[in-house]
Order: C-alpha cells, then structure tokens, then sequence
DNA sequence: AATGAATGAGGCTTCATTCAT
DNA sequence: GATGAATGAAGCCTCATTCAT
C-alpha cells in the first residue's frame, strides 16, 4: 500500500545489510561470543527467523563481515601491484593501502582476527586461502625488488611479510579514530618502517 | 590415610599446576570459549570442587596463564635494558628476546592475544596495566637512541614500538615449530628488520 | 506465455503428484518429523507457496498418502469378500491380498503406521474410521467361518483380526525388496499361517 | 538438615528414576517428539540441569527406557528356552511371556515401537543388536520343533518369528487395560494362535 | 582438601505457516 | 497459480558456578 515506515531500526536498507551492519558494530564492541543472535535481531529490527532467512548460522556473519574487506583488499592490492612504476614505489603503494583500508574498516578487521578460529572448518579453510593468496601477492613485490637489487635480501621474504602484517594486525589494539594521527600519516609511517627496513 | 594413588593425570605435580597445564593446552587447542571447564578438570585428573578450591573462576585461569609469562618477559627485558652496551646492542638484544620467550611460550601467548577480551574488567585493568609498563620500558630504549642520534627520527617511537609487538603477537598465527626456522633465527631476523627501520 | 520448461524435478506429472511423490520418498527415508517443508518443496522442484496452495498442512500430505493406499486396500478387500466361493477360500484371498498391497506400497504404510499420531484431531479420526471399518469386513469374514464351523472358536474373532493385521503392520520393520522371497510367496505364508491357526 | 520435603514431583525416588518415569508416562501419552525436555523435567520436578547431568540427550532417555524391557524379556526368554520340557511347550511359555511382559510395560514398548528411528545412528545398531539376539533365540526354538517333526515345516522360521512378533508390537495399537480379556488371557489366546499354526 | 549433584540462565537453530505481491 | 521473505514460537542443549557433605 505505502512505502514501509521508517522507524529507527528499519531504516531504508535492505534486511540482510541492517543485519550485517548490527552484527559488525556489536561484534566489535562486545565480541564474537559476548553477542547473542538475540542481540543482533534486535539491533537490526527483524526477527530470528529473517537472520536465519539470509545466513545460515552465525559465523556466516563473521564470514562475510571479513569477505567483504578481504575482497575490496585484495582488488586494490593487485592494482596497486599492477601498476607502472619501479618496485619500491608499488610496494610503498601497497603497504600503506591496506593500512588505511584496514583503519578504515577497523571494526571489521578487529572482530575478523579475534574470532577466525569461530568459523567452521569449511568456511576456515576457504579464508586462509583467500588471505594466503594476498599475502602471495605481497610476497611477490618483495621478491620481485630483491632479485632486482632494489631491496636487501638479508631478510626471507616470508618473514618480511610477516613482519609488516603482523603490524597491520595490530592495529586494532591500538589505533583509536580521533587520535593524534590520520589513517593516512599511520599508513605512512607503518610504510616508511617496511622501507627503510628493506633499504640494502 | 596413604600417599594418593598415580593415576596416569595425576603425575605428581601440584594440583594447581596440573590444572594450570591441563587449561593451557586445552585453551591453545581449541580456544577458551572452546573448552569447557569439565574438560579441564577432567584432562587434570580432578573435580569441579577442586578447582574452584584454588582458582575462584575460569578466567582466573587466563590470568594466570599469561601472567606467568608476562613476568617473565618483563624480567628479561628490565636486565637487558639495565646492561652495560650501547643502546643499539641493547636494543637488538631485547627485541630478540621477546621473540624467542614468545615462541618458546607460544601456547600462553597465543592463547592470551586471542582471549584476553574475556577478562573479567579488574583483572583486564590489571593485566593492561602491566602490558603498557612493559612497553614503556622498551620505548624508553628506543628514545633513548632517538637522543643519542643512533636511530633516525623519522618514526614516532610509539609507532615503532606498535610496529614491532604487532609482529610479535602475529608470530602465533604462523610460527610451528619444527618449521625451517629456529626461534632464535627467527629473533634475529625480526631484531634486525626493527633496527634496519631505525637506520638514520 | 508459453509452456512451462521442463527441468530434472518438473518431469511434466501435475504438480500436486509431484508433491506427494516426493513427500513419500522423504518420509520413508528420514520420518515425518525428520522431513521439513522446504525439503519437501525442493524435492519436488516447486517452492513452498505452491505447496500451500494444494495441501492445507504438513500433516495433510500424510493423510493423503496413506488415504490412497487404504481405499484401495478397501475395494479389494470388499471384491474378494464378496466373490462367491467358499469362506476359507475368500478369506485366504482377502489375506494374502492385503499383504501384497502392502508391501507393493510399503513407504505409504511403513510411513503411516510410524506417524500416525501427527495428524490432527480431526483428520485421525476419519482414518480410525476408516480403518475400522475395513477391519469390520474382515473380521465379518471370520465370523462367517466360524458360524459355518468351518474355523476353530478356541479364539475371539477380534483377536485373529489383530493377530493377522500385527503382521502386516509389521512388514516395514523387516521385510526388503530383493530378499529371497516375493510379496506373493511371503502373502502366501502368512495367509497359510493365518488359515491354519484357524483350522478346528 | 532435615529430610528433603515431599512435593507431589518431589517424591522419595532419585532423580534418575524420577526423570525416567516422568518422560516414559509422557512419551506414551504425546509421542516422542510431542513431549519437550522442559515438560519432562517440570513432571519430573528438576532441572534442565540435572537432566543432561545424568542424560546425555534426549533419546538417552528412550535408550533407556526400552532398554530396561529389552533386558528383562531377554532374561525371561532365556529361562523359558533352558527349561527341560518338550519344545512346544517351552515355545508356548514363552510366547505367552512375551505378551504378559509386553503388556505390563505397555507404556515403554509401545513408545519404543514408535520412536525407534529418532535414536542416533550408533544406539539405533546397538538396540537392534539386541533385538536380534532376542528373535535369534526365539527362531532356535522354532527351529528345534521343526527338527523334531513336532511343528509343521510349511512355514519359514524366520516368517513364523516375525509372524508372532508383529503381533506382539501390535498389542499397542490396541489393548487397553480393563477390557474384556486380562494380560494373560491374551497371552494364551495369542499363544494358542501360533502353536495351531505350527501343528503339523 | 575435595566431591559431584543440581541450578538456572541463556545460547543457537529449526520450522510450519502466512501474506503481500 | 505461485513466490519467497518474514514471523514467532518452540526446541534441545551447554555451561560456569554453588553448596551440602
């Protein structure tokens, strides 16, 4: 007949997004175990019934909270790995990318890597292939500026890619929105130290 | 009336040990939320009534798993700060060691990173509070050569302390032991990528 | 606009048989309870409104499956009672017979007599009468016998009634198509069994 | 302190045997799945709790409950089959017993008949194991008459089991205590039935 | 020092059915 | 004739913790 009303929880937006946006603030604010399906319904103003409507369990959220950026990720690493400009540069491109879209998606990364080990084993496997083939991609940039001399190669490539994701992990236990840094000048920073860390 | 009998879990040790031991591996196994407290009265040999003689709650086992290990750490890094060296040495030195106490530890560490959200609020107050005074000592050093133009400026020591405890943390989700790495390799590495960043 | 395509589930039968040959198939396979609608639904290649549109309720699916076996089993029970031979005779006819209907249909009945009891008030009342009134036949038919002193009186009537017929409800638990005897040679020897209890 | 209070729920029995004859009184009036665990546990005058403290699940209760009849038929049958008599004459004690037993634990046999399928894969091959070493020993004593010549070999063994049997399974459908014929009136009369059947 | 039965609250998930389109 | 999103109630089970002994 009209247009639905628009109360607080049913805003314009789909079901399935009001979903995904409640389960990812609560995660991130209470954890994957500390909130309830209850909880999520209610923030998102639907049923029990909608939420299992459109994910299969729980952890379909979690997975698909964290797909979502792993996606968007991965297709910004690979342009920035793509592009037309000596090694160091795409490297320090790329470096300081996924720190800025890891702050700016911050929730969802943080949640992602407190809570991985509650998927299930299928859906577990399915994104440590998805985060091994970035890291590869990764991997590749370095490799490819140690055979070109550009970088040291007193450091195996695994570990350098290790050691500078490990910071992009990080992230989520220190980096507080309203801080003295930008998203931007962190991303520069955390690059500068893969850099120089890297310089022969 | 008699000695108590050897069960194969009652191996000798204290009962709070084997409790402590027992909510270790179960908790590294299959997370903290994963393991009930039956299953660690059970792998310990015990009752319910018997850890709740000695621990007041679950998460007391947290607390004290990674407490442990956090003493340790801060111990070692208070003696190799206090040493007779250059700072840079002093530094490298310390930056290693967190490396090979964390692996050697990796169980706690891994098990802490992941579940330290389940802390009750006093003992989480507790636990950060010791975490940032272990961080301040080791961003004391790294002044310490910001002054002494050992190291370059162009990094906030925060940041660079960030940078470095993130791959830390990062070293349970892909460090195995038997790997072809030693922890102490490994160390080294991670030392001498840090101090690389800090090259003027 | 034109006709419907013919996909692997829409094999061209109406869509109401569709439904109940697939609501059989479940039922046998994994019990009333254990089968879902929507199960059901995608079995039979429809979606579940379809469903709704012909049958009222889950439970009026179970009813209309075992409705068909047991009006045939009623018309040929009233054929071989009303044929003209001697008593002995029909009655052995009559027992064989339902006994290869049965087993001819056994989904249908194994399926009824195991959940029976999830029809409504209603709808188990019409079955029970039904029921009855085909057990009334048969046991007119004993009667008849033993009127005519042609079978024993050592036992009440009803009581062969139940005898015979705990048989046959009973076929589901053991019987196998493939195994070494045929519905006929099994009807056979169970009205054989039944003819000679009878004998004075 | 003092002696527990006596509640109506709350007689002298243990919990265990409380719960067991709460859910066996509610299964045979609603049907397994007709009857929740929170019913069972109000009747029972406990606790969820202490439900799955002394049952690993639901159908631990069923397990149990056809269990306990299961054990005593055997025992029964067993001394039945061991007596030094002539084989037809053990073959009708025993007969009988079954009815007697089955008709005495009508609540639990005919829950069973009914619910069987809902057990889990590994108690399902559990109880039908014991099922079958109860027909094996039936069948035996069948098969002694038929070498003997005292019973007719117009009739496999194994159909004259399941012949019996059916009847058996079938006393649910349809005896109801107070009517005309006692428990071991039917015994008799069902008894007679197959040994008329058997006579040569 | 230790037991283990019992609690009670809460968790995730399933499902038959309805209804606007 | 048919769709499928959404409901809402109920279901089974788990678990940290307590307490009388």
């Amino acid at each position: 007949m009209t247009a639905p009303p628009a109360t607080s929880a049913d805003d314009g937006r789909p079901v399935p997004q009001r979903l995904l946006a409640a389960a990812t603030r609560l995660f991130a604010d209470q954890g994957y175990d500390g909130t309830s399906v209850q909880e999520i319904v209610e923030a998102a103003g639907v049923t029990k019934g909608a939420l299992y409507h459109y994910f299969g369990s729980k952890d379909d959220l979690l997975h698909e909270v964290y797909g979502r950026v792993l996606r968007l990720q991965q297709e910004r690493l690979d342009a920035f790995a793509d592009a037309d400009a000596p090694v160091g540069q795409r490297l320090r491109a790329a470096a300081a990318d996924v720190v800025v879209t890891t702050i700016e998606n911050l929730d969802d990364t943080t949640i992602f890597f407190r809570s991985m080990h509650h998927l299930g084993p299928e859906k577990l496997k399915q994104v440590r292939a998805e985060r091994r083939r970035y890291h590869e991609r990764f991997r590749a940039l370095i490799e490819e500026g140690l055979r070109t001399g550009e970088f040291s190669t007193a450091t195996p490539a695994d570990l350098v890619v290790d050691y500078h994701f490990g910071s992009v992990h990080h992230l989520g236990n220190w980096y507080r929105p309203g801080g003295p840094l930008t998203p931007q000048q962190v991303a520069d920073h955390l690059a500068d130290l893969l850099l120089r860390a890297l310089r022969p």
